[in-house]
DNA sequence: AAAAAAATTGAACCTTGAGTCAAATTTAAT
DNA sequence: ATTAAATTTGACTCAAGGTTCAATTTTTTT
């Protein structure tokens, strides 16, 4: 016999790990706001019509919070750098693709790129660093291939990610979702100034 | 008579002057690496071997240490922004000696451009915001310039600088002055992306 | 409807670090 | 050398905010 509610073990794990996440989201967004110190548990809670005490149900400190922000963030630019790279396609046209989705994914999803590794400490803090650098590379390793392949100019490739890199991270500070500028114009400018700064 | 050691009562004020600087130069470095909440006042006075204790003879509070910090990166900008501009000069050639300023000031003296704006309270964060606001509405002036001369691409000039001046906030998260890269490779390397990046 | 499990809370605890202050020390002036 | 002013300190207070937990409320299961 099927019950009516079927609400399985399964359903049950699947709603809390819903909750975790709405709970960092929604945390990762007020730390890039106000940043991590200036956002109290309370302030978290408040957000999501919870008591302080009730977010220690679903995380284990507040740190942990802001480790998870981080990894989300770094996970969905992972997703990114997965995109499938044609073979005719041009290392400056792929590098383009990559940077637009990074402008979307900061401007239209919910996550934020945080710049506070300083609060996490000992392991979580490397992990986190060592994440960065795994992005950064990646990316690094496609201005090289554009550099050999002849779409983008020669000149140390780290400094010109650097120079994008950092435009992207700024925007994450002044972008908000509900001003004047929407995402899609700000991914057009950008992926132009991108490809005109590097291209050869 | 004239006195062996003149140290008239303006020499005191200078004394203290200087060394009021020097505590807000020193905290100003620590909060760009490890951030303001990660540097207590016994970390900034260690860095100077003083007691925390003694800090507050040169400053009221913390708070008015990160202000000061704030207003000294400013000024020092404000000063940069002074440059004349010769007539001959296209808004880009007067843009690209300006941001290549702005690069050396990060890079070579030891004034940092601080982020966190947050921590600071009511007035003082206006300020900071207001002043924030007006070096971005000079830049963006130069910008509007180079798109009446010709010299800068259309777009909205304000996407434009957000672009580059986040490089220029990023430069200063990762850039080491103990590391391999030089400032004036930066300064190079930065003045000709931004260059090619907004050049009609 | 009763029992069990999940989710939430209020009230306390505890640590950290900013700020205070009277006393001590160092430096300059007479 | 004495006095006065400037500078620094150790010991303390205090508040903010993260964390804990037993008790309560809500939801699910039988």
């Amino acid at each position: 016999m099927v019950e009516p509610h079927v609400k399985s073990p399964f359903d049950r794990e699947k709603q809390f790990a819903a909750k975790r996440r709405a709970v960092i989201l929604s945390a990762a967004s007020a730390f890039r706001r106000r940043g991590y110190h200036n956002t109290s548990m309370r302030d978290i809670g408040d957000a999501l019509g919870l008591t302080k005490a009730a977010l220690y149900y679903y995380v284990k400190n507040k740190e942990e919070i802001l480790f998870e922000s981080h990894l989300m963030a770094y996970g969905e630019m992972d997703e990114i750098l997965q995109t499938p790279w044609h073979d005719e396609q041009s290392a400056l046209n792929y590098l383009e693709v990559i940077f637009r989705a990074f402008v979307m994914l900061l401007t239209q999803s919910g996550v934020s790129i945080l710049s506070d590794v300083d609060s996490l400490s000992g392991d979580r803090q490397s992990e986190i660093l060592k994440r960065r650098q795994r992005i950064e590379q990646a990316v690094t390793k496609i201005v090289m291939r554009g550099q050999a392949d002849g779409s983008i100019r020669g000149g140390d490739p780290r400094l010109h990610v650097f120079f994008f890199m950092g435009a992207l991270n700024w925007l994450n500070v002044w972008y908000d979702s509900k001003g004047r500028i929407s995402g899609d114009d700000i991914a057009d400018h950008f992926s132009l100034q991108l490809r005109q700064g590097i291209a050869s």
